[in-house]
DNA sequence: CACTCCCTCTGACTAAAGTCAAAGAGTATG
DNA sequence: CATACTCTTTGACTTTAGTCAGAGGGAGTG
């Protein structure tokens, strides 16, 4: 309760006080929506995007690009390919309005920061970042998805596109396990997007294995990967599983971290993957069964069933911040933090 | 300008995904702005009071206030000695109201939690904490004020009360310096109500005498009590002084403990002070005078004058968390966290 | 090539938020 | 006790935000 206590006093305080702020700085001489639009609009965007993104109604985006438009702020052009589709990006007046904007927003950052020492600002930039990677983290929920399903298949392929990137044999799509074999496939949503995945499959009655365990670069360093782990687990438990095992490849080095710090034990080679190089085991708790809508969740995929809400995480030592969301340097503008 | 960035980030992270999250789940099925008025009249307040806190138009607040009355949720009196006056103070209903919005509230900030492990709500909880203390520093103000302005009266008259309490002796407000024995006094704002304060006295040229540094119950823990010690130093820097001495009662552990991580020696007793029982000394870096809009400032108050930025703390050793303003452990409502 | 989706645009609204000015009732003060 | 000032109320707006339904052009598919 006192977490509660404390998470909602900061809510409270964060966004009547700094987001306030924030908006009025950014909204000035227009309409805050307008503002947050030509934000998002950045370097260029679909209306269809946008429209998502920003959850807005058809109407009301097509009106305010019309706007912005009007004031000759953005270019509104058609796909190339797909003439349903509207393009949206900025004129070069639009641009500039978009660097002001950025230059009153890092204003207010920096007018706040200046009331700081040198190790208060660390601190406060360390404290901030925490904070935002946890609360991601909380945000992001997990649920089964069919092994075919649109997500399950924009994660894995993703999955394999940087396999083949970081394996010097390659790796293709079709070293995947197909559909038919995953038992259960558990995706993570990150506001609807699907930002990591793990599978299940089930060679005998005893033994689960865990395979294409993978975390959206853009979610990677938040703890994701240690919470599909555990939830599959969990799952692999709740089918009655006693064991589950896995392999990795040599080169994914934070990979065979994780599996060491979540309790698991090498083993020596089974199976014929190609492209393991290291094999691990653990067993799994048997005591009273753990009361969770688990069960027959295989293979679902109609997006009815929520996360099954598991305790993630095993100990304190989650080990963030190794190649977290930071890093990139860039200050915004061209980039959507959704 | 990593700091900037991170912060940046962070806040419209929040603002636009915890924080469009808790306003659809306050606001329901009543407008957001009424549910925000309910839960700021809390147990009772002026319209006056509500106003300017909430920064309404007058016309538009009478308008809410009418329809929340309207609801049965609230009962509007007049002030008991000006008439003028509306007081507001939520009916048994208004009360459930507010007990059922902070009941989703919780429930939102449960929610979130849920998918932390232990280990991780604590990090979470602390980290917030300290980015809610940093920000709250950041964003409070230090300027001189008259001695005998309003804003100076109250921070030392609640200074006196607070030392009537704790010394065992007792305290009176005829044992505060006089104004006019007063050179310069800080005062400290956040969101323009003091929230503390400091004196400076000239007993010479080459000395300067630190008196009445306080900081409100409300605004302990923060770091604030250093950053007005810091700038007394400056402002009697540039006021030519060398030397700045100040005496501290035995019973004030936190204020002893202050000066020395600050830089200050113990020196034997001087003055008449019945109160004190240690005395401390510093002396000031007279290097190249320190470029700041310091120099003349006393005893302006006319509020022109912002904050003249310098950088308070002197090491990482702020020392906060002795008594923040956690641990009173209510949840909300009754109170106004602005 | 008919049929069904998709995406966008337009018209027609409603609700909420915010602004301005004038007026009435009260207080404080010289 | 006249005068200036405060606080609140009322009327009369305007602007933003948000919703819904229908029309029209295009894509994709059997």
């Amino acid at each position: 309760m006192a977490h509660v206590t404390t998470l909602r006093r900061f809510n409270r305080y964060f966004t009547r006080r700094i987001g306030a702020l924030d908006e009025h700085y950014l909204g000035r001489d227009r309409p805050l929506n307008e503002a947050r639009l030509l934000y998002e609009i950045g370097s260029g965007a679909s209306l269809r995007e946008l429209r998502t993104r920003l959850g807005l109604d058809a109407g009301y985006l097509s009106r305010m690009v019309r706007a912005l438009e009007g004031q000759g702020l953005v270019r509104v052009t058609v796909h190339p390919t797909d003439s349903r589709l509207r393009l949206v990006a900025p004129t070069p007046a639009g641009r500039d309005e978009l660097a002001e904007q950025n230059r009153r927003a890092d204003a207010l950052a920096e007018g706040l920061l200046r009331g700081l020492s040198g190790s208060q600002r660390d601190r406060l930039t360390e404290a901030v970042a925490v904070t935002e990677r946890l609360l991601r983290l909380a945000s992001i929920t997990v649920r089964p998805a069919g092994p075919a399903s649109p997500d399950a298949r924009a994660c894995l392929t993703a999955y394999a596109a940087e396999l083949d990137e970081r394996f010097p044999e390659g790796y293709a799509v079709t070293d995947l396990v197909p559909p038919e074999r995953i038992a259960v496939l558990l995706v993570a949503y990150e506001e609807e997007r699907p930002v990591g995945c793990g599978a299940l499959c089930a060679p005998d009655t005893d033994t689960a294995e865990i395979k294409h365990l993978w975390v959206h670069l853009d979610a990677r360093g938040l703890g994701l990967g240690r919470r599909l782990l555990t939830e599959l687990e969990h799952t692999a438990a709740g089918r009655g599983h006693r064991t589950v095992r896995l392999d990795t490849h040599t080169a994914l080095k934070e990979a065979a971290a994780l599996y060491r710090t979540g309790g698991y034990t090498e083993i020596p080679a089974y199976g014929d993957n190609p492209h393991a190089g290291h094999w691990f085991e653990k067993s799994l708790p048997t005591g009273p069964p753990v009361s969770r809508p688990a069960g027959g969740t295989a293979c679902r995929g109609d997006g009815t069933q929520r996360s099954p809400g598991g305790r993630p995480g095993i100990g304190g030592t989650e080990g963030h911040g190794t190649e977290g969301p930071e890093g990139t340097g860039r200050s915004g503008a061209g980039r959507a933090p959704r």
